[in-house]
DNA sequence: ACATAAAATGACGTTACGTCATATACTTCT
DNA sequence: AGAAGTATATGACGTAACGTCATTTTATGT
């Protein structure tokens, strides 16, 4: 029993390198350029063993998304932690987001790679229920942030489906803010452009569009919150 | 010049037939099934010939996405060229890009593969000035819609630079309902959405949200512009 | 009909994936 | 300690697909 445990041990430590290879390669060389011999050398182990860790390159990159979406539930949750009303803890995920965009572009990479659907499909079962988990994670946290402003009548809704529709409205807007921000060609398209500021900007305008009281007119939603999460050593 | 004008025809009839086996292929059995042999064989041509067209199997791909790009500056053209407000014709915009979604699965699939770095890196630089070209494009007609809104103060914003950032962010939610939209994974995680109807939605929140007048508590914008494209055979 | 130019071909070289029989190291038992 | 047995690591190999280019085929012009 100590004997697995130490083997275990090093199963992990040998996958983390493998990890950290594969994301440096992705970063620096693209989907194209992540090459399971070059990971093989750079860790000093041959390929066979990495294919005991990984059923295939697309599985790899799986297993490197899973880490981002748990990175980003990590930042999510501390974001809706902190104290504050419904609509600034949500101000706060979009505060918290723009940094970690800038700050992790191979986060990025692998996300994108991800929603490629023949890549998606090499992924390992449980890999994908894991990623699905965590996409189910992820939203249900929005939508406790949305029913505690529906209960103390912050936010009101028109009819009870509309939830669903914010939830995937907001979504798609992190995403797509993800993608064009990642995306050199679509910065070029926008040359003056703050991108860190483009998703926390773009949510005050959705959540006044849908009359989140108070607007963010009456309330400086950003320079409140963002000195909350500064104090709070979230920033 | 007869006979150069019958080979250029021959020629670029080839060139659709590869590209109507490569859309298809690319629908059916995605990127990683995309093959090039096949293609030829499909089309009974060599790989040779295939390979007289595009230089790789990613510029192939880089052109269907310029058909993507055409074929949304279309619809998009038609929808602002109805008569009504900027706002109306913004709502247009929304409405035909919901159905084109939908009635073009393949389309959504060249998009998400050029958004990946390496593989755009691959295309050749006259596609990639194109598809630069035509997002420039698509960009400066949403501006010109923007400043109409302005001119005749529809719209009114806090600083001019706030222009680009609402091009940005609208641009943001577009590609992310597509994303959205074209994932299996998402659609799972949002079991209840009309999809046809996210990104339309989204806008009028959006146009809501900064305060263009009049807004659609005052006005049934979808089902105004909705009439009115299908009256003008739009829809 | 023949010479010449243009176009199509597919065999070939290359790369990288993923497998698996073999080799190596480690553990346990006597 | 040494042998037997088990677990782990290896890299040569089979395969697939890309992209090239010398050769062949087809077309054009005199």
């Amino acid at each position: 029993m100590g004997t697995y445990s130490r083997k275990q041990r090093e199963f992990e430590k040998r996958e983390e390198l493998i990890l950290e290879a594969g994301r440096n390669m992705l970063l620096e060389k693209g989907y194209l350029g992540l090459n399971m011999e070059r990971i093989a050398e750079e860790i000093e182990y041959s390929k066979g063993t990495i294919y005991k860790h990984f059923c295939c390159k697309e599985d790899l990159v799986g297993r490197l998304m899973i880490e981002t979406l748990m990175k980003i539930r990590e930042i999510i949750l501390k974001a809706v932690g902190i104290d504050g009303t419904a609509r600034e803890r949500m101000t706060a995920i979009g505060l918290v987001l723009g940094p970690f965009m800038i700050l992790n572009p191979g986060h990025l990479r692998t996300y994108e790679l991800m929603r490629i659907g023949s890549l998606r499909e090499k992924v390992s079962p449980e890999k994908l229920q894991t990623i699905h988990d965590l996409h189910h994670e992820l939203i249900s946290i929005i939508e406790k942030l949305l029913d505690e402003a529906l209960e103390n009548g912050e936010l009101v809704l028109s009819c009870p489906e509309q939830k669903e529709n914010i939830i995937a409205a907001g979504w798609s807007m992190a995403i797509g803010a993800y993608m064009v921000f990642s995306d050199v060609d679509d910065r070029h398209v926008f040359p003056g452009i703050d991108f860190k500021n483009l998703f926390p900007d773009a949510l005050q305008v959705m959540m006044d569009g849908l009359a989140w009281a108070p607007l963010s007119s009456e309330r400086d939603y950003k320079g409140i919150v963002e000195a909350r999460l500064r104090e709070q050593g979230f920033l």
